[in-house]
RNA sequence: CGGAGCGUGGCGCAGCUUGGUAGCGCACUUGACUGGGGGUCAAGAGGUCGCCGGUUCAAAUCCGGCCGCUCCGACCA
């Protein structure tokens, strides 16, 4: 294994980071030279980098396959008509890279490959004897993200490792599924990165159910739920949460002027009652339709559930003339004489009686609106957003909420894909059936982004062994022959045995290469100069440890083995 | 796409309000001293001040347009 040299490795660390990285993993590859930006969301990948990537490469690979898998590789470069066919060029358009082709053939760059797996699932697969299947790739995705962010965390092109699985039935399914979610447990602890896995929302690929394995951190750009009782865990975007009992009294219907408190929580201050005794209402626009969502005055429309519960694909908020255009009045809304089918009701306004809502008409509302009695709704759903100190809903301990980034992401695709594009296959009894399917991904640069927040200290990256780009940072002092001699009789032996050696050659100041070792974060540091020497004494020191300690030059082999040996992964 | 901010040597910044000579720290080159936690001295190299247009005798500076980048929101590995 060849040794690298710090004087010709192509690179160099910066003292200070750019101005433009906010959070720690992303100053701390840009300082230690590791990536460049190209532009939003696109980064180059300079050497270590790139023996960093492939080493979680490496990792992914062998634990899809020991969960079955067998990679192999698609085309990045697509015809648009694929997407048409499965009916996600719409949904999925803005964030597609389109081109033409000489022929004015419009193709797309793909952002994910449900479609052409799916595409070649029917060119290749006829009969249950060739299930299940279990493939995967790592291939450059491109994705015209809207806002780029975060440095590696969220970008326009990246690496991912898709795995795809199709099955003759759901128990069938269920083996697959299992084996991956077991997979990505053992890839996300061999990088050396915590993780939860979450009940998720498909989004834009589709499916019945799906979990996320999220690294818990404030720069995450996703709301976790959490319950620390029964370890219920779930993206805010689907948490589910208990309610607590209904506060409101079922008298009788009755006005109350409230002129100029057009917001919940003046509302509730002006009557003296908690929010919770009074009824929102909120306004979107829901596949072109306005439709009139109320939730219990403490608490916020969950868009995403909203579009769930009426199946819909679209949903935005209406503007404020769009309101008044459905007849509405924004600030004393009431679903009142609103036509039912319109509607759309959480959980909690319809147990809870008495609630205090708008009248319809501007300074008005009504006290003791009772659900079933005064109005109903054609739709009652789950679509209120979970947030910090409501109740679980499994065990009623209270919930918390914390930051964390999506780093894999398992769906149950069920027959999403397969039964529009007509992917089938031939079952036992002589039946087409439509294979169950399910998709799971990886980014690799986001991943290694985290195993970077993750493993950091005021100093530099601490890089876990299983991911360093270099094993050992041999770091010699004093010139000299014998600093010279002794070097090069380490160097050999370390990369003989097998390690990735990185020695700094460069005639530099002590205080710079120790520095500089520390922003690249090596495991293990072995410091050769010539004070030791004449004791004959090298010196080991771990990344994650603040001392260092001694070793006899004779015996170098040895000691760094104990020492990398002492190191987890 | 809505909101906010920033574009001045490789990196971090000042200069802009009040137009006139482009500056500082780090990094870089050469030499000397130095040599176990970002050293000192000396001498250097390096900038169409994001781009286009306007105002002006004169624009980094004022005005307009455009582009790029970052952050906050709607979307995702």
């Amino acid at each position: 294994m060849p040794v690298t040299r710090m004087s010709r490795l192509f690179g160099r660390t910066l003292r200070e980071a750019p101005a433009d990285a906010d959070s720690a993993n992303h100053q701390l590859l840009l300082r230690s030279g590791l990536i460049v930006q190209l532009a939003a969301g696109v980064y180059s990948f300079l050497p270590p980098a790139w023996r960093t990537l492939r080493k979680i490469e490496q990792i992914v690979r062998e634990e899809m396959e020991a969960a079955g898998s067998q990679e192999m590789r698609m085309p990045a470069i697509q015809p648009r008509e694929l997407w048409e066919e499965s009916g996600r060029a719409d949904s999925y358009g803005p964030v597609l890279f389109n081109l033409k082709d000489r022929r004015e053939r419009t193709m797309v760059l793909a952002p994910t490959h449900e479609e052409s797996v799916t595409d070649l699932f029917r060119k290749v697969v006829q009969s249950y004897r060739d299930l299940p299947q279990s493939v995967f790739q790592m291939q450059t995705k491109f994705r015209d993200e809207p806002r780029p962010r975060g440095g590696l965390v969220r970008v326009r092109e990246f690496i991912m490792k898709d795995a795809y699985t199709f099955d003759a039935d759901d128990e069938a399914f269920q083996l697959n599924y299992d084996a991956m979610r077991q997979a990505y447990y053992n890839i996300y602890r061999r990088c050396g990165v915590p993780v939860v896995a979450v009940q998720a929302d498909s989004g834009a690929i589709g499916g019945k159910q799906s979990e996320e394995f999220i690294f818990l951190t404030d720069i995450g750009e996703d709301n976790i739920i959490l319950c620390q009782d029964c370890g219920y865990a779930a993206n805010q975007e689907r948490a589910e949460f208990d309610r607590g009992e209904s506060t409101g009294s079922d008298g009788e219907l009755t006005e109350v002027a409230t002129p100029g408190i057009t917001t919940i929580e003046a509302l509730a201050d002006f009557l003296g009652i908690p929010q919770q005794a009074t009824a929102k209402a909120a306004f979107f626009l829901v596949d072109g339709e306005p439709t009139f969502a109320v939730v219990r005055g403490d608490l916020e429309v969950n868009e995403l559930k909203l579009m769930n519960a009426l199946d819909a694909r679209d949903a935005r908020p209406l503007q404020p003339e769009e309101v008044a255009e459905a007849g509405w009045v924004a600030g004393y809304a009431s679903p009142i004489g609103v036509d039912p089918a319109r509607v759309i009701a959480d959980l909690s306004v319809v147990d809870a009686g008495g609630l205090v809502a708008g009248a319809n008409r501007e300074g008005m509302h009504l006290h003791n609106v009772t659900y079933g009695r005064d109005w109903s709704a054609a739709t009652v759903a789950d679509i209120a957003t979970a947030s910090e100190g409501d109740s679980c809903a499994q065990c009623d301990s209270n919930l918390q909420m914390q930051r964390g980034i999506e780093l894999g992401h398992i769906f149950k695709l069920g027959t999403r894909y397969a039964d529009p594009m007509e992917a089938t296959f031939l079952d036992a009894d002589g039946e087409r059936k439509t294979p169950i399917m399910g998709c799971y991904g990886i980014g690799i640069e986001r991943l290694m982004a985290a195993v970077v927040q993750a493993n950091h200290d005021e100093l530099g990256i601490v890089w876990p062994r299983s991911v360093a780009p270099f094993d050992i940072h041999i770091v010699p002092l004093g010139g000299g022959d014998e600093v010279a001699e002794a070097v090069g009789q380490v160097e050999s032996e370390l990369s003989d045995a097998g390690w990735q050696v990185l020695t700094d050659d460069r005639d530099e100041r002590a205080g710079v290469k120790f520095n500089d070792a520390d922003l690249l974060g090596a495991p293990l540091r072995v410091t050769i100069g010539s004070r030791g020497l004449k004791q004959g004494q090298i010196e080991l020191k771990l990344r994650s440890e603040p001392e260092p300690s001694p070793a006899p030059l004779s015996g170098a082999l040895t000691a760094v083995r104990a020492a990398m040996d002492s190191l987890a992964g």
